[in-house]
Formats: C-alpha cells, sequence, structure tokens
RNA sequence: UGGGGUAUGGGGUAAUUGGCAGCCCGCCGGAUUCUGGUUCCGUCAGUCUAGGUUCGAGUCCUAGUACCCCAGCCA
C-alpha cells in the first residue's frame, strides 16, 4: 500500500485559493487540538489526518495545542497517552503547545475588551443566566450588569483574577447582543472562577478561559492560518470572527474551517459511553482491543499505517455520514496481507495419523523439516523450517465424515495437500463413545514430498497443520469488533442505541509451530486460514476473526441459504 | 419554535465548474492460486421531490421534503 498524496477535497482547495491570492503570505499552517481529557480514538485519527495532511500536502505545519482551558477534567496521564498515540499514527508535530501558556496574553486581551466596553462582568449565576439567554426563536435579556461603567468591570475582571470571589460568582461576558439570531453571541462566557488546580499551571490562576475565548486568540498567536475543527463547530465560527476582528492583532487572521466527524458502523466514540464500559468492567481497559481507542486498535494489531491511509482516502466533506466499519478492515486487511509474516496454527485440534509414515532405527517415528516461505506476498521474508512427522494435528472443522456440498477439504476417501508438506488421503477415523471423531487416519504419498504430485494431479484444498510432537501449546483471545447490532445482519446505519458490546472468547488448547516463538510481542502474525493475531503486552495472542479469514465457510453456508 | 449546515448506487466519495455520472467498500459471478486468503476480470445498482431555464442540468433558478448542529460558567 503506497501513502498516495491526498485527492482534492474543499479543505485544500479552500487553502489552494488563499495560497494563490496570497494570503498569509503563502503559509500555511495547521494544528490538533486536543483536551487533555481522555485517550485518542479513531475519530481523532481522522482529524489528525487532515491537520497534518492538509498542512504537509501544503508544505506547511502542524503543531499538536492542548486544549487545556479547563482544569477539573484535565491531567498529564491524557497529556501523555495523546503524545505517544499521535507518535504511534506517523505523524510529529512542529511543536507541543498549550493553551495554557497563553493564559496571560488572553487575560490581556480580555482587559482589552473590557477598556473597550466590549465585556463586562456579570454578576449572576449560571441559571440565571442561562434563562436570560431565551432560547430558539425567542429573544434574551440583556443583563443588569450589562451597562457596568469600564472602570467597574476593570476593578470586578481584577479582582475575578486575584482569588477574591467564589466558584461561580461571576463570570466575563463578551458583549455582543442578547437579541442575536445565533445563540452563541448572546453575550458568551469568557472567564468563569474555578479554585481548581490545574496540570500545567497549578495554581497561579483562579479564572479560565473558555474555548470560546481561547481557541481563536491561541490560533492567532500561534500563527494558525487555517483552524480546521468538526461541523459542531460551525455556529462558533462567527463568535470565532468577532473576537478575532476586535483585537489588536496584525497581518491576515485564521480562519475555522469545519468538517464532517468521522462515524464508524459497529462503533461509538463517545467518551462518556466508552468510560462506562471501562467502568462497569465489560472491557479490561481504555486499551482493550474491542475498544475504538487508538491504544485498543493497536493493541488489536491494526497497523497505523492502514489506519492513516483509510482516514486519507474517505476524504473530507461538510456531509454527516457513517463509513461502514468494512472500509477500515479492508485497508487494515490490505496492509496486513501485504507486511505480515505467516504461521501455522490449530485453534480447535484434531489428530491426523499418517498410518504409512516410515520410523527410524529405534522404532521412533521420523520427523522431518520441511522449508515454508514466510510470507509468499514477500520474498525478502525468508523461510522457515517446520517439523513434520507421522502425527499431526488438524483444524477440526477441516474434516467432515459426510461432507456437505462444494465442502474441498478432508473427508473419508479424499486427497488434499498439507502446506508445503505432502498430499494425504483421509483412510478411516476414530470415534468416542459419543460418536465424536477423536482422530483421523491418512495415508501419504511419499512423492508428493513438498506439496506437488509429480503426475500433477491437483487436490482442491490445502490445509495448515502442525506436528503434535513439535507444536507450542498458545491461549487465543478471540475479540470481534467492539459492538455488534442488535438485530443480525443489520450491518450499516443502526442507530447506536441498537449497539451491543459483544465479548471475548478465550480459547484453550491452541496449538501452533514451534516457530511462533520467533515472532516478537507487538508484531502482527497470519495464521494462515485462520485470520490474523498480534502479540499483546501480557504474551496473548489477540485474534480478530473480522480482519481475518476465518468465517469464509461460514459465508458459504450463508450464500447457500 | 429562530439560526446554521447537508442531500449522488446498499455504504462512502468524485465529476475538468453547464458537456459520456467515475472511484473505493460491500454484494454477486468468473479466472488464477500450495492459504476457500491475495491478485485479476466482470455483474448489479445512484444524482432527495416537483416545477423551470437550456441544444444539453448532479451542477443554474423557484418551491418543497428529509436529516444533522446550536439555548454549558464542556470542548
Amino acid at each position: 500500500m503506497t501513502d498516495t498524496p491526498a485527492d482534492s477535497d474543499f479543505i485544500r482547495d479552500r487553502v489552494r485559493r488563499d495560497i494563490e491570492q496570497g494570503r498569509n503570505g503563502g503559509r500555511v499552517q495547521t494544528r490538533f487540538p486536543p483536551e487533555p481529557n481522555g485517550y485518542l480514538h479513531i475519530g481523532h485519527a481522522k482529524a489528525i489526518t487532515v491537520d497534518f495532511g492538509t498542512a504537509e500536502d501544503f508544505g506547511g505545519i502542524c503543531n499538536l495545542r492542548l486544549d487545556d482551558t479547563n482544569p477539573d477534567t484535565e491531567e498529564t496521564e491524557y497529556f501523555e497517552s495523546i503524545l505517544a498515540d499521535i507518535a504511534w499514527l506517523g505523524f510529529h508535530p512542529a511543536a507541543v503547545l498549550h493553551a495554557s501558556d497563553y493564559f496571560g496574553q488572553l487575560y490581556a486581551w480580555a482587559e482589552y475588551l473590557v477598556e473597550h466596553g466590549l465585556a463586562y462582568v456579570d454578576d449572576q449565576d449560571t441559571e440565571t443566566i442561562s434563562a436570560q439567554r431565551g432560547g430558539f426563536g425567542k429573544p434574551g435579556v440583556d443583563s443588569p450588569f450589562r451597562d457596568r461603567p469600564v472602570a467597574e468591570n476593570l476593578d470586578l475582571l481584577r479582582r475575578m483574577r486575584d482569588g477574591e470571589f467564589a466558584d461561580g460568582a461571576r463570570v466575563l461576558r463578551a458583549r455582543i447582543d442578547m437579541n442575536h439570531e445565533n445563540m452563541a453571541l448572546r453575550d458568551p462566557v469568557m472567564y468563569r472562577i474555578r479554585h481548581s488546580h490545574h496540570f500545567r499551571t497549578g495554581d497561579d490562576w483562579c479564572i479560565y478561559p473558555t474555548y470560546d475565548w481561547a481557541h481563536g486568540q491561541s490560533d492567532a498567536i500561534e500563527g494558525v492560518t487555517h483552524s480546521i475543527c468538526t461541523l459542531e463547530f460551525d455556529t462558533h465560527r462567527p463568535l470565532y470572527d468577532w473576537y478575532l476582528e476586535r483585537l489588536p492583532l496584525p497581518g491576515d487572521r485564521p480562519q475555522q474551517i469545519e468538517f464532517a466527524r468521522l462515524e464508524l458502523t459497529h462503533t461509538i466514540t463517545s467518551k462518556r459511553r466508552l468510560a462506562r464500559l471501562v467502568a462497569d468492567g465489560t472491557v479490561d481497559g481504555w486499551d482493550d482491543p474491542r475498544m475504538p481507542t487508538l491504544r485498543g486498535l493497536r493493541r488489536r494489531g491494526y497497523p497505523s499505517r492502514a489506519i492513516r491511509a483509510f482516514c486519507r482516502e474517505i476524504g473530507t466533506t461538510r456531509t454527516n455520514s457513517r463509513q461502514n466499519i468494512e472500509a477500515l478492515e479492508s485497508y487494515v486487511r490490505r496492509e496486513l496481507n501485504a507486511t505480515v509474516q505467516r504461521r501455522m496454527a490449530v485453534l480447535r485440534p484434531l489428530r491426523l495419523v499418517i498410518d504409512n509414515w516410515p520410523s527410524d532405527a529405534s522404532g521412533n517415528p521420523v520427523v522431518e523439516y520441511f522449508e515454508v516461505a514466510n510470507n509468499p506476498e514477500n520474498e525478502a521474508d525468508g523461510t522457515r523450517q517446520v517439523a513434520f512427522s507421522g502425527e499431526l494435528l488438524i483444524e477440526s472443522e477441516d474434516f467432515a465424515e459426510v461432507p456437505p456440498p462444494k465442502f474441498f477439504r478432508l473427508s473419508p476417501g479424499r486427497e488434499v495437500r498439507l502446506r508445503g508438506a505432502y498430499l494425504v488421503t483421509a483412510t478411516s477415523m476414530e470415534k468416542d463413545a459419543s460418536g465424536t471423531v477423536t482422530a483421523v487416519h491418512a495415508t501419504y504419498d511419499p512423492a508428493t514430498r513438498g506439496g506437488d504430485a509429480p503426475d500433477g494431479r491437483k487436490v482442491k484444498s490445502t490445509m495448515h497443520w502442525v506436528s503434535a510432537a513439535h507444536g507450542v501449546s498458545i491461549t487465543a483471545a478471540l475479540y470481534d469488533r467492539l459492538f455488534t447490532a442488535a438485530v443480525p445482519g443489520e450491518a450499516t446505519g443502526e442507530p447506536l442505541d441498537d449497539l451491543n458490546p459483544t465479548s471475548r472468547e478465550l480459547l484453550e488448547g491452541c496449538v501452533a509451530e514451534a516457530s511462533l516463538a520467533d515472532v516478537e510481542p507487538g508484531q502482527v502474525v497470519q495464521f494462515e486460514r485462520l485470520g490474523y493475531f498480534a502479540h499483546d503486552s501480557e504474551q496473548r495472542l489477540l485474534f480478530h476473526r473480522t480482519v481475518g479469514l476465518r468465517d469464509e465457510w461460514a459465508a458459504i453456508q450463508r450464500r447457500q441459504g
């Protein structure tokens, strides 16, 4: 998969036009501005790709800016996870900045607006202010403090800053228009009193700027040219501009551009709902492989390159939409298939005894080693030696006493290929008291060493296998997508309320070929014909069936009705 | 209820700005294959509705419809 340059979209068209018109001296600068109050998820990956990608395409720069204006929700731990996740995704901020670095400048500008009669201190509480704001189609009511003299406002603002008042006692509001048709402009709050400890500025401040008062100004301070955000901020754009137009700023002002956030089927990105799953133990944590967090996806074995390619190629628009999770999985599968090594493993073992396999002088079965390609798609990955002997383990679903129509694998009298080894023909089977098949007996054709018949005869199936005496036992944890639609078969456009969390399935007694030991933790491997596995930090193997091959037989059956 | 935004196959996204509606995912079918994977080829299927302008409309005009966002001292 190649990193192709992004196609044109409305954002890039806009930037291109600005450059042509000489705006900002032809400079392009963006920023990714998360609040450090949680872990990054797949939705953020889209924003990151847009922010960094746009800058990159025009030779500009993109900074990481933490929007840390609310001390009550933000923590250093989140900040650090954001840093790490962006790095994992493969993006490199030109600088790591914080809105809290600008608290001094922001405050000075607040006094500037007060001095120009454009902001005032309001002594009312939240409920009163909210009630006075009116509603859709209903005018607001001016605060009784709206026409306070400048000197009094200035005095009160300074005393707010100096900690003279309790939390919530007063706010600073922009003096715009209580009858504005856009609710965002009905005298929005700029500063609130919070006697809280900020994870970076400590106890230096007890008043904190709101998002609206901080964001555009931070952009301006940093020299951001294009402030790209999601659609729900579009009614804030007039306010963004209102502040910037009234401040003594040189040169061109930053401009806000909105695009539709990424939504996926079978996925939620609501911080509240994800937090609940962590809290109630539905998942093991924020990095549970079922989670849509970047950490979860990484543990699941999703390559960051695939996530990047997906985010870039689904495009940026202003249309609210929901991508099929299959589209993401398609990028993951494509990337994994091209880059990842193969191993053989058996999830639900069934003994396969080769009755005509030779023994050595001391009566032990001969052990033979085959050289198998690590990745047929990529010769550079080399080969490995795999042990073969007279007693093997195969996938129990690869044998059928009575083969259903279109079943190509092993059944009595049928010849199949054991990958890389020999052609074998099933002859008989052993059953327990309940009639369950416990072992299959077969004969091999010594002339087919390596898997090819000299007479050119073909077999319909090539199966994976593990030598019983040489396999290593593993525990596989099988994960589905985090959510599944409540109504089976309803794969797209499902309402979020109909999504149910899926469970994890632990498979004991799985056996893999010995060379699995060469695979390092964090590395992803394709278990041939089964799906993709990833080592996680606890050395447990994770299997994601949705990106794998394992549902093939179910799919065939479904097609046949 | 006022304001803002958006409508293109089952899903997502393009269309040189008024000129053959293309691409990706999915589905279905076929070919290749030592993975029922991959790869390759093919099929199905679309411009929200109703009018209008025009030789010609996804694109322009008029009217309507549907969905999303906004009434935090969250971001």
